[in-house]
This record gives structure tokens, C-alpha cells and sequence, in this order.
DNA sequence: TATTAAATAAACAAAT
DNA sequence: TATTTGTTTATTTAAT
């Protein structure tokens, strides 16, 4: 199981070099979707036949269009030494679409001459975002109008030979015209594949240092993604963009440069839009956020903390020449990695990097969400295994299961604009602890610490947990503290406590016997859980001083999880914040103590407060002083930590599910479970 | 390896 | 009497 586990991971992270190196592979995918999607039987050709002759043809195509393209920009520049400034009103028509979002700046698509482009550097009345845009889009722009072009020419083609076909075969029309849009379709993939392919080629080489781009290569691959610039221009522009700008300003600005020219690759989906640039990238904040700065521009005083250079050596990608101090590094930033077509080609390649990565990013992310629906839908598709299903197990099949079955989930396509966060990797609910249970679980789970949890974490939890018959990762105790607090009074009957369980967790409507038997056990076992007599009977109720008391445990060489809960600790309070936002996001109704007497957003943060004094405890615990009461969060909710030496029974484990159960819709209607009977079955 | 916490099982008693 | 509730002990497992 680890190990199927383990591979799935490796393969994933090894896509960027598979893709650099298995380019069949990705066309033969891309035509066998093709082909499955669109195969027309009543064709005589086969699709196999006609893919690998597209193949061709496209290949052919692009070759030329390479060539043409090589010829335009001639000729372009030779334009721009004749014309000069005839156009330049456009400028000012171009600013606003790219102050606007992009997509709206696509919907009037426009090339930019060479000579415009000029102006716009020469006066600079655009930031390098908005510069950077601008030659996105132009990219963009000029990529469409050669595959229109393309295209074109291949339906063309297509059209002569299903001319041919028809005096042949006679062949009805209409599935013929099916399959000349499945072969554009085609086409167009294949296209696109094949720059990715050549970018991704000429990457690694470069990254093996076995290939260095020489200015005007005629055969450069990195060309068509230069299109409609000339080699100079991308370099004013990509001067723009680096030297003006802080690290930070420099990191958002890949981002949107990258965004931007994902869109042009990503195009996996043979839609005619993947070709303009992507709306999500507007969305992403990063390009109309973007204030014009260029007043406070100085190139050299800005920051010595230039993302070329750290640690005294220049971070150009391949370069890494030492530069003693920042003087020295600007003189050999403007030197080695001057304006020129290597430099241009090389920020080209970076961006193909950081795109790539993004993409994988994406599809990962993607698969990840597709994971969490699947296990959770699964859990209310009739079981064929009798066993509790194992988080762990689901999670590590569930590529393969949503692979085989066709009835798991919908994956969707327009998930990265969702606005469902991906699931954060790393400490919420899946955890590695959680493997091999099989049956009755003994495993503890002491994740207690992998806070924090992200608020999307909690509310999916929640739900998952409701649905898929997956163990909870808590233990007893916090399951019991966490259902009696949830109660408007806090306090519960144990049959109240019962119901709580199962209807919070699909784990808990079977074996009831079992668990039920923990419940008491651990009423009675912890001093934090109080007996009171009440008219109707005994409740429950929490002695949260004692439930402090708990020892917890220990942190131990994770430095970067101690830094999470650290971090989480001092911004607990916009963490709340974000809590709320991401429950109204998530349509979540938001209880609060003050609206109905429910406690959960107060519990959850209690919840998290507790959970963060522990870890704090134990970051600090190597000095005397646990201070545990100087948190913000122990301002908002005032409770000591006892520092005196605990008892054992006292101590609590695993925790940290308060968050997760805390904001479930029916949270108080204990109507649920009340009446149903549990689950005996399996004892 | 020893210790500890948690889960599990089970015996038992009291209350309902 | 049967079931539920509550307590206690023992054992196993995993984490530290």
C-alpha cells in the first residue's frame, strides 16, 4: 500500500521531466482522447491512420509557421525603422484593457506593432506588470493568429481528403464533418503539445547545460513563444520587469507572468479559449491590484534583497557567478545578463519553469480535491467491505479507484477558479498515522500538534467525516469534550453523547458496542469529564481546568511544524477571521455563542487555544516558563494552563478535533440519531 | 528499552 | 429480568 503510495507520489513529481522527455506519450494521449471522444466509425481511414498523417502535417505546418514567423519580424523591423510613431494613439487605447482585467483587454484582440510597443517602453506609461501583460497578451494574440491560420490550412487539407473519401466510400456527410471538428480539435492539441514538448526539450538542455541559446538561432525553439516581438523588445520589456522592482514585486510579477503564459500551454483542453490568455489570471489579484510605482524607481536603490541575488552569488538561472557584495552583482547583472537573446531566451525558459510548475501544481491540487470528493461520495455508495474504511488506504487507492471506476467522481475542469481551497497538504485530516487500521483501531493518532488547520480543512473535515466511515483522528476524550461542549447547556447524557457521535461521524454507526464502551470508559477514566446529577438524570459535563491539566505531548523534530503553530499562535485572531469568512464561503451556517447560544466559533477558537498552549508549552518547555497565558488567544478567552506536575490520567492526546466537528448544519438537532438505533451489527 | 497514553475488552455493580 | 449506565482492571499498541 506505502509503496503503491510512494510511487504514485514519485511519478507525479517527476511529470515536468517526463513531459520533457516523453513527448509520444503525451500525443499519443492527447489522440487517443481524441479518438475516444470522437471516432466516427463510418470512416474508412483509420483514426490511427488519420492522427499519425495529422501528426505529420502539423509538424510540417509548424515548421513553416516557425519560418514565416522568423520572416515577419524581418520584416517588421525593417517597418520600424520606415514608420515610426504612426500608430501611437493606440496607446492610448490599450492602457485601460490592461489596467482591466485581461480578459476584457482579450475580447478586442489587438497586436501591438513592434513601433507601439516602443513608445509604450520609451515613455513608460505602463508598469512592468502591466508591461508584462501586455506582452502576454501579444503572445497570446499572435499564437491565435497563426493557428487560425493553421487551421486553416489543415481544414483544408482535411476537406480535400474527405473529397477524396467521398467519391470513394460515400460516405454519409454529417459524421464527416464530426470528424473533421474532432481532427482540428486534434490539431489544435497536437500543436500546442508539440511547443510545450520543444519548450520543455530545450529546458532541460538548458538545464543540463548542454545547450546555450545564442542570439537569432534560426531554428530557436523558444521562438514561437516570442511571437509577434522582436527579440529586442521582449528584452526592454523584461528590463522593465526586473530591474524596477522589489523581490516581492518581482515574485507577484512572475506570478502573473505565469498565470498568463500557463494559459498558453495549459492548453491540454483543446478549447479555443486556452488560448486567450486565462481570466482566472486577471482574477488572481496580481495584475489590477497592481499600483503604478514607477515615480519611486530607482533601479539600484531598490532593495538589496534582489531576487537575482543571494548569498552572495548571482541567482540567474545557470549562472550562480559570485559577486561579493550588491555593486558588484548589479555590475554583473548588467554585464553578463545584459539585453540580449540569450538573456530574453533565458527569461523565457524561467518562465517556462515557474509555468510548468504551476501547472503541475494545479493538476495535482486537482487530483488532490478529486481524492476528497471521491472518498467522500464513496462513503455513501453502498459498501462492499464490511471494515471501517481506512483514510489512509482510501486516500492511496483512490487515484487508482477513480481511475478504474468510472462512477467516481465528476472531476471538474474549471476546479483551480472553484472557489473550494484545495485541500492544504500536510496535517489535516490525512495523516500517515492513520495507516494499516483494520478493525478495531488501537492506533493513537497524535497529530494533536499538526495544526494549523485551515479553515477549508475544517469545514470539509467536518463534512467528510459526517459522510465517509473513515476514523476520526481524535481521540476519545476530545470526541466526548468536543460533543459536551457543543451542547447549548454543556452538558450531555451519555445516550446524548451516543447520538452526538454518530451523527458527527459515519465511523461511529457501526460497532457500536465498541465504541460505546470507550465512551464510558473514558467518562469515567477522566477527571475532566464531571458526573452531574440533573432532575431528568446524570449528565456530563467538561472541567476544562482539568482537561488542561492534560500533559501533551511532545514536538519533535519537525522545526517547521513548531513554526506553523508558532505562526498560528500569533495570528489567531485573523485566523478566526478567516475561519468565519471561510464559513460563510462555504455556506456554513456560523453558529455563534452569541446568536444561539451555541458555542462553536467560541469552542473552535477555544479549541485551537488549547491545542496552541500545548504546543507552546512544549516549544517552550525547554525553559522554565510555559507561559501559556500571553497569547492573543488566551486574551480573547482567558484560561489558565496549570504548569503543576500532571497526573497521568489527566492527560489528553490527539485533539485538535473541535475545529472539525464544530459546524455541522445540525449541529443542534440531536434529533438526528436520537431515535435510530445504532448500528450492533458487526461485533 | 522503558515509559506513557490511548484503544480495546471485559467484568462487575447499580440504576432504570 | 433485561438493558443501560458507570467503574474498574487488564491487555495491546504506538509514540516518545
Amino acid at each position: 500500500m506505502m509503496q503503491e503510495s510512494g510511487t504514485e507520489t514519485k511519478s507525479n513529481g517527476s511529470a515536468i521531466q517526463n513531459g520533457a522527455s516523453g513527448g509520444n506519450h503525451l500525443l499519443e494521449c492527447s489522440l487517443r482522447e481524441v479518438r475516444s471522444n470522437g471516432e466516427t466509425p463510418s470512416v474508412e481511414i483509420g483514426a490511427a491512420d488519420l492522427a499519425h498523417l495529422q501528426q505529420q502535417q502539423a509538424l510540417q505546418v509548424a515548421r513553416q509557421l516557425l519560418l514565416q514567423q522568423q520572416q515577419q519580424q524581418q520584416q517588421q523591423q525593417q517597418q520600424q525603422q520606415q514608420v515610426s510613431g504612426l500608430k501611437s494613439p493606440k496607446r492610448n487605447d490599450k492602457q485601460p484593457a490592461l489596467q482591466v482585467p485581461v480578459s476584457v483587454a482579450m475580447m478586442t484582440p489587438q497586436v501591438i506593432t513592434p513601433q507601439q510597443m516602443q513608445q509604450i517602453l520609451q515613455q513608460q506609461v505602463l508598469t512592468p506588470q502591466q508591461l508584462q501583460v501586455l506582452l502576454q497578451q501579444q503572445q497570446a494574440l499572435m499564437l491565435q493568429q497563426q493557428l487560425q491560420e493553421f487551421y486553416k490550412k489543415q481544414q483544408e487539407q482535411l476537406q480535400l481528403q474527405l473529397l477524396q473519401q467521398q467519391h470513394a466510400g460515400k460516405q454519409p456527410k454529417e459524421p464527416q464533418q464530426q470528424q473533421v471538428a474532432t481532427q482540428q480539435l486534434a490539431f489544435q492539441q497536437q500543436l500546442l503539445q508539440m511547443q510545450q514538448l520543444q519548450q520543455q526539450h530545450l529546458l532541460s538542455l538548458q538545464r543540463q547545460g548542454l545547450l546555450t541559446i545564442q542570439p537569432g538561432q534560426p531554428t530557436l525553439p523558444l521562438q514561437p513563444l516570442a511571437q509577434g516581438m522582436i527579440p529586442t523588445e521582449l528584452q526592454q520589456l523584461w528590463k522593465e520587469v526586473t530591474s524596477s522592482h522589489t523581490a516581492e514585486e518581482a515574485a507577484s510579477n512572475n506570478h502573473s507572468s505565469l498565470d498568463l503564459s500557463t494559459t498558453c500551454v495549459s492548453s491540454s483542453a483543446p478549447s479555443k479559449t486556452s488560448l486567450i490568455i486565462n481570466p482566472h489570471a486577471s482574477t488572481n489579484g496580481q495584475l489590477s491590484v497592481h499600483t503604478p510605482k514607477r515615480e519611486s524607481l530607482s533601479h539600484e536603490e531598490h532593495s538589496h534583497s534582489h531576487p537575482l541575488y543571494g548569498h552572495g552569488v548571482c541567482k540567474w538561472p545557470g549562472c550562480e557567478a559570485v559577486c561579493e557584495d550588491f555593486q558588484s552583482f548589479l555590475k554583473h547583472l548588467n554585464s553578463e545578463h545584459a539585453l540580449d537573446d540569450r538573456s530574453t531566451a533565458q527569461c523565457r525558459v524561467q518562465m517556462q519553469v515557474v509555468q510548468q510548475l504551476e501547472l503541475q501544481l494545479a493538476k495535482d491540487k486537482e487530483r488532490l480535491q478529486a481524492m476528497m470528493t471521491h472518498l467522500h461520495v464513496k462513503s455513501t455508495e453502498p459498501k462492499a467491505t464490511p471494515q471501517p474504511l481506512n483514510l489512509v488506504s482510501s486516500v492511496t487507492l483512490s487515484k487508482t479507484a477513480s481511475e478504474a471506476s468510472p462512477q467516481s467522481l465528476p472531476h471538474t475542469p474549471t476546479t483551480p477558479t472553484a472557489p473550494i481551497t484545495p485541500v492544504t497538504q500536510g496535517p489535516s485530516v490525512i495523516t500517515t498515522t492513520s495507516m494499516h487500521n483494520v478493525g478495531p483501531i488501537r492506533r493513537r493518532y497524535s497529530d494533536k500538534y499538526n495544526v494549523p488547520i485551515s479553515s477549508a480543512d475544517i469545514a470539509q473535515n467536518q463534512e467528510f467525516y459526517k459522510n465517509a466511515e473513515v476514523r476520526p483522528p481524535f481521540t476519545y476524550a476530545s470526541l466526548i469534550r468536543q460533543a459536551i461542549l457543543e451542547s447549548p447547556e454543556k452538558q450531555l447524557t451519555l445516550n446524548e453523547i451516543y447520538n452526538w457521535f454518530t451523527r458527527m461521524f459515519a465511523y461511529f454507526r457501526r460497532n457500536a458496542a465498541t465504541w460505546k464502551n470507550a465512551v464510558r470508559h473514558n467518562l469515567s477514566l477522566h477527571k475532566c469529564f464531571v458526573r452531574v446529577e440533573n432532575v431528568k438524570g446524570a449528565v456530563w459535563t467538561v472541567d476544562e481546568l482539568e482537561f488542561q491539566k492534560r500533559r501533551p505531548q511532545k514536538i519533535s523534530g519537525n522545526p517547521s511544524l513548531i513554526k506553523n503553530i508558532q505562526t498560528s499562535h500569533t495570528y489567531c485572531t485573523p485566523l478566526n477571521a478567516a475561519l468565519q469568512a471561510s464559513m460563510a464561503e462555504n455556506s456554513i451556517p456560523l453558529y455563534t455563542t452569541a446568536s444561539m447560544g451555541n458555542p462553536t466559533l467560541g469552542n473552535l477558537a477555544s479549541a485551537m487555544r488549547e491545542e496552541l498552549n500545548g504546543a507552546m508549552e512544549h516549544t517552550n518547555s525547554n525553559g522554565s516558563d510555559s507561559s501559556p497565558g500571553r497569547s492573543p488567544m488566551q486574551a480573547m478567552h482567558p484560561v489558565h494552563v496549570k504548569e503543576e506536575p500532571l497526573d497521568p490520567d489527566e492527560n489528553e492526546g490527539p485533539l485538535s478535533l473541535v475545529t472539525t466537528a464544530n459546524h455541522s448544519p445540525d449541529f443542534d438537532h440531536d434529533r438526528d440519531y436520537e431515535d435510530e438505533p445504532v448500528n450492533e451489527d458487526i461485533e
